[in-house]
DNA sequence: ATGGGGGGTTGACGCAGCGTCAAGGTCAAG
DNA sequence: CTTGACCTTGACGCTGCGTCAACCCCCCAT
């Protein structure tokens, strides 16, 4: 006959979880000895041992009495399910340690490899850290709300920083937001060229991101976002919609360009 | 600027959640407008989706604040920490997945393979349900108690099974345990044969499993594994003392035997 | 027999990370 | 002016035990 504390060494618990296993009626109450001790028997180690195997696969306590109870059938299925919560379980800490692996990597967040490679571009054409760290805050929002779209739009927005015309208005944009001026002529610059590619933009109909933008509280978040860092983008927004378009993150025609 | 739900949404995290954040201030209490609401900026979305990250990642709430402090090289060490314990977290519900699925496939415990087919075996050469079923019960606790040695030993347990003196011994065993008289003479038999295969393990040097040896408890458990399930197991055990040998999932020399 | 150390017993509170009322005040729309 | 969807604080509930507290019990050495 086993004390408590060896039942509890035989399937690696501790006496106190034996004890609440009886406590919510989990386990049977052993008899007592002529001083109370609770003595078991061996076949007791057997059925604590069950119980933890279905405890470590994450089932709740109070459904385990059931399902030790239930016939072949029904402990089969509800095995499956428990089987398919493992898996979720374990990709979701495979995916949460990517975001982890991602956030010592560098830029300290939550950044796909792709928008780190397309942050660590925008550094090279010469973009201000204050003006990447912009960006890379906007892409964490990006990141947050399409996880997996993110991935594939990297290499369309990478692209883009062929255009000569695109490298010119992030240096002004850097210029301007790293002074502490309020350059409007630059300002206003910056808005031509940008109201100028979010024409080509428009003609080539790439500005659509599809069902993306049915949700747009995203983009009036990036921009809002893009204000508090600097207040001077608020001017920025001022000048473009003096140029026909509404936003920054997402650019919306508002009326028919001044021909 | 967000309401509160707006902000819990953006992250993905239930309103209750972010207000929990303020009070164990993980997160800094916003600005309130003339009702009292609270008023979030942009940046706020931002913390917050920092912060879930690393909760996702299993990190206490209580560290996440110091861990967002820290300096980069502390910050550094601590994800490599986290990538660990991730990884053990994941090799563990891994394990139990295995586990899992063997308890589904077929005899609703946790065993290896290598026990399934041992077992299976057992059955092939006619060994009643109800000493498979003890057998089954005892490589549960040993499975519990060595996890990883039970797979190394079951080729060898499986290559005895083509000793006739063992198959006959099990089928005796068979019979006298699914009749309900004390068939002593058969249980005399049995012995003789155990005795008798015993003799030889001893000499061959066999008997020794080494390390496992000297943590002899679980031995002692799965005898009285097998008196519980049958009393007339105890008699076999008197028979064995009486031939200089102790216990029967692991026997001991007592004495030399009568020559 | 006596004391000490290592068991056992019940009972109760503590912990994380929120969920979930309760009991109100507020805001925008019809 | 009502309605319904928000917001507020406060408080208790939940899981699966850990961790006292206060006491009893057994065995061994002195």
């Amino acid at each position: 006959m086993l004390t408590i504390s060896q039942l509890a060494a035989y399937a690696g618990v501790t006496v106190r979880a034996v004890r609440h296993y009886h406590q919510i009626g989990l386990l049977p109450e052993p008899e007592r000895d002529t001083s109370g001790y609770r003595r078991y028997n061996a076949g007791a180690v057997v059925s604590l041992i069950r119980v933890r195997i279905l405890a470590n696969a994450g089932v709740p306590l109070s459904q385990i009495r059931q399902l030790l109870e239930a016939d072949a059938s029904t402990f089969a299925t509800a095995v499956e399910e428990i089987d398919r919560q493992l898996g979720d379980e374990i990709a979701r800490l495979e995916a949460s340690r990517k975001q982890i692996a991602q956030l010592a990597a560098g830029d300290r967040l939550a950044l796909a490899p792709e928008v780190i490679t397309y942050l660590d571009r925008l550094r090279d054409i010469g973009v201000s850290e204050r003006v990447v760290a912009g960006e890379r805050d906007s892409w964490i929002l990006m990141s947050a709300r399409w996880p997996d779209r993110v991935r594939e739009w990297m290499p369309s927005k990478t692209a883009q920083l062929d255009d000569p015309q695109l490298v010119r208005l992030y240096r002004i944009l850097s210029e301007v937001f790293e002074s502490d001026t309020g350059d409007d002529a630059r300002l206003v610059e910056a808005a031509d060229i940008l109201a100028s590619l979010a024409e080509q933009a428009y003609r080539s109909g790439e500005i659509d991101l599809g069902e993306v933008a049915q949700d747009d509280l995203p983009f009036d978040l990036l921009d809002a976002l893009a204000v508090e860092a600097d207040p001077r983008v608020e001017r920025l927004l001022e000048l473009m919609r003096e140029r026909g378009w509404d936003g920054l993150a997402r650019l919306e025609r508002l009326a028919e360009p001044p021909t």
